[in-house]
DNA sequence: CTTCGGCATGCAATCGATTGAAAGTTGCTT
DNA sequence: AAGCAACTTTCAATCGATTGCATGCCGAAG
């Protein structure tokens, strides 16, 4: 409401400096054609006055907002979105993305679409008018909806897909889902395991499948079956249990587990623990995220790391370099294997 | 650089309507003396055409900027913001805030400000005039910093304090960190425990100070001594091996802890363990934050939980409705004591 | 029947930056 | 010494909204 506003303009810095505007502009920007002496004398005026352009201005004039969307899927509730993603997730996604983008004067803004809305569309489409991002990293689910990725070159916003692997526009990131699982599971193989059970994550997230894939081929290389094997999970706790009972009333039970993440896997110790099977003795178990809880279980979960800050550091630079290197599609941020005190031969 | 912006503007709508362009700001701001008839003429095409007002427009024409500012002190490292903070700081604090935010129209940005430097005005400075916020809100340590406040003050810009008491200017809003403090010592006085070690978190957080004043007031009123008993940590997992190091190695040792977070509460667990400590037979442990780890322990850690997305989600609301009842002042959304199996009568 | 106040709407200036074209400088060629 | 290119700097329009002021319309009061 008519706020007096008594910050420094470009004109405030254009009178100190006795030049035009124009010319500021042009030192801002590093423009060249800009006599040294002049730029010299523009620029400290600048650090005088403490000049700092205004975001809003610039962005109005056409040029840059400095602004990265971040999208995520909406949850209903705060317990629930927690439930399913952890609460290390959001940390690294945004010290990671934060700092990266902070070095280079960017500022990050965080946005909740609902997926499961027929609006998708219209709702991002409102967000970008609003704020006119220079660009926008997809988080799963959201990386691959098509909805979304139209939307997005159609305005012509350049984007990063996290947690994706179809080339096609916009940068396609991902941690290797597929290598990690296999990793895992050729790590139990070593150690003697033949059963081998698999508690996958929600359908709708992409990277669930892959994680089911590398494991299945693993097996399968192995020689191993992976028939009943692998039961489905939604990524919360309460599915980790249902599933771990699952696998553990075959008949034979297997003797190691691998859980999509780290809920589950902390669901599936807990069902170790009532049915009296110890881990790792009777049962191996390795998770995926190693967020910090599973360095305070007893015993300490052997996990795949996933390198969601690194992931995010990537992408925002991806978006600001604009890089056009269309040859490394997809960007690969590995996760690797942290093993800890989860795992061991199978009893013989 | 001259993107070609196919975006809705204003005066399409007013085109579409048929009226002026101030017509439709007047609607789009809520504004008395439109006809009814024309009102929703006008909201018929805003509608039609997905019409969304450009914030950087907004900004620009001296209203508001529909930005809320979250200042945060930053750690040189991911890693070392994790130790000090645990992870499900962030995580609460970007929901809370960011859910109440969306409500309202508005959207947060996180800046990380270091406290330990002496250009911080200048940096703060030069962040409000980019982005030209609506609100601030403070996190420690920052909420008392006297060069934070006065410049707020002086740009004449909305702020909240989180984890502060003093009135003065600004909106504060606390936890009740004494109570908590007290209440946790008398739970385990009511138990039977009369030797209570606390361990302090750092100093420049005066939350930390609060703590060991609400456990000190306890001791006191209860009759008990609190000599020696209080050791300084700094909140990382470090200092907590090292503080539950000093006050196990007391004669006659506590019979009891009270850390002031998890971190250090998993530390002290750490030690107990080491020690063939049981916990809580031997050793009765009580912490602050409530973080989702303390819920995987061996065992479970009772824990004061602190609101904080209900904490962010009060502050971006105060900062919104520009409430002035500076009777209420402090604000406070309390913490509360969970019970878990940390604690018990101490051995006779 | 004129006039005045209140409500509804339109005109034009403004915010702080960028940008393309115009104007002014310089120096080199012929 | 005049002509012209290349480089610097300035002028003026523009982005999309808000806002104070002017204007038009209405009915009620004088």
């Amino acid at each position: 409401m008519g706020r007096r506003n008594q910050s420094v303009t470009i004109s405030h810095v254009a009178a100190d400096a006795g030049v035009s505007l124009q010319t500021v502009s042009r030192v801002i920007n590093n423009e060249p054609n800009v006599r040294p002496e002049m730029k010299a004398r523009v620029q400290a005026s600048i650090e005088k006055l403490h000049y700092v352009p205004s975001i809003a201005a610039q962005r109005m004039s056409g040029s840059r907002s400095y602004l990265i969307l971040v999208i995520n899927d909406r949850e209903r509730t705060i317990a629930e979105w927690r439930a399913r993603r952890g609460a290390d997730w959001v940390d690294q996604m945004l010290l990671g993305g934060m700092l990266t983008s902070a070095e280079h004067g960017y500022r990050m803004i965080f946005e909740l679409v609902d997926t499961h809305n027929d609006h998708v569309e219209r709702e991002l489409s409102g967000t970008i008018a609003a704020l006119q991002p220079d660009g926008i990293i997809l988080t799963p689910p959201h990386s691959e909806n098509p909805l979304i990725t139209n939307l997005l070159d159609q305005r012509n916003i350049p984007f990063a897909r996290i947690g994706s692997l179809t080339p096609g526009s916009g940068f396609a990131i991902h941690m290797g889902d597929a290598g990690s699982a296999a990793q895992a599971t050729q790590h139990l193989i070593g150690l003697g395991h033949k059963r081998i059970g698999f508690i996958a994550g929600a359908l709708d997230y992409n990277l669930s499948h892959w994680r089911v894939d590398g494991w299945r081929q693993a097996m399968a290389q192995a020689g191993l079956s992976d028939a009943d094997l692998c039961v489905q999970g939604d990524f919360s706790y309460e599915s980790g249990r249902e599933a771990a009972t699952a696998l553990l009333n075959l008949t034979p039970a297997p003797t190691a587990i691998i859980a999509s993440n780290d809920q589950m896997a902390l669901a599936t110790l807990d069902i170790a623990n009532e049915r009296n099977l110890l881990v790792p003795q009777d049962l191996s178990l390795i998770s995926f995220d190693n967020t910090p809880v599973v360095r305070f279980t007893t015993p300490q979960l052997t996990a795949i790391d996933q390198p969601i800050a690194a992931t995010f550091s990537k992408a925002v630079e991806l978006l600001i370099h604009q890089a056009t290197s269309p040859s490394e599609q997809p960007y690969l941020v590995p996760g690797s294997l942290v093993e800890r005190a989860s795992t061991a031969p199978p009893k013989a």
